[in-house]
DNA sequence: GCGACAGATGAAGATTTCTTCAAGTCGTCA
DNA sequence: TGACGACTTGAAGAAATCTTCATCTGTCGC
């Protein structure tokens, strides 16, 4: 085993990590997309989107291909698209958890615990 | 919007990006195991191994339970076993895609891209 | 109560990752 | 050819994450 297959999942997953990358990702869900449109739905500048377009390109995400005058991306497997289902699966559990404990203290009238 | 969602899943993604949390979640895909366990099978001192369960319970991905002279984690929902199947899935076609790649390259008699 | 384990926690220096800014490349159109 | 628009790249300071070490808490057996 060249590299192993645990740290791979780590990099992997640490590749998701970053908001932009994220609503990248997402709205490329939809179909290919060119960098003035991404631009255009997040918040950021150019040349951050660039260096976070170029990290979803390293690690192979996304395919990037020039159109003439514009940049168009897309997901570069239609997989990515379930993990971030199973991702907000589990957000959505976990936050509802969450809410429900909120809740059930809040009703035993006791103060935050711990 | 308390906290924007597509935040809420960059910091979701990068509690999974470390090679030693990774391992810990897919060691608890088979059952609840004790600190002990765990210890043994990763390679790394006490100390570090517990930072990191502690960054699992931080965001409800595990639970810990005393029983006696151990602590005992578990994970807090079996819909995590699934994302890590999914990221599996990516990462094998990722690699095989790379190795596609290579071959394809060799065969054409090309140095290495770029 | 004491000593010995099993883990957890706090803090600090070492690493990584982010953001930003200046400069660079590649097409397009005059 | 030259100027401009659309991105990309490199570099550096700022910020977040890791690792490690010392210390602390909770259990058990004596």
């Amino acid at each position: 085993m060249p590299v192993p297959l645990y740290q791979a999942k780590a990099e992997f997953f640490r590749t998701l990590g970053h908001p932009v990358r994220i609503r990248v990702l997402e709205l490329l869900q939809d179909g290919p997309r060119p960098v003035r449109e991404l631009l255009a739905e997040i918040e950021v500048e150019p040349s951050n989107l660039s260096q976070q377009l170029a990290v979803l390109r390293r690690t192979q995400l996304v395919t990037a291909t020039r159109e003439g005058n514009t940049v168009v991306y897309a997901l570069s497997t239609p997989d990515v698209a379930d993990l971030l289902r199973a991702a907000r699966r589990i957000l959505t559990e976990l936050i509802t958890d969450q809410g429900a404990l909120l809740t059930e203290l809040r009703a035993a009238g006791g103060r935050p615990a711990r």
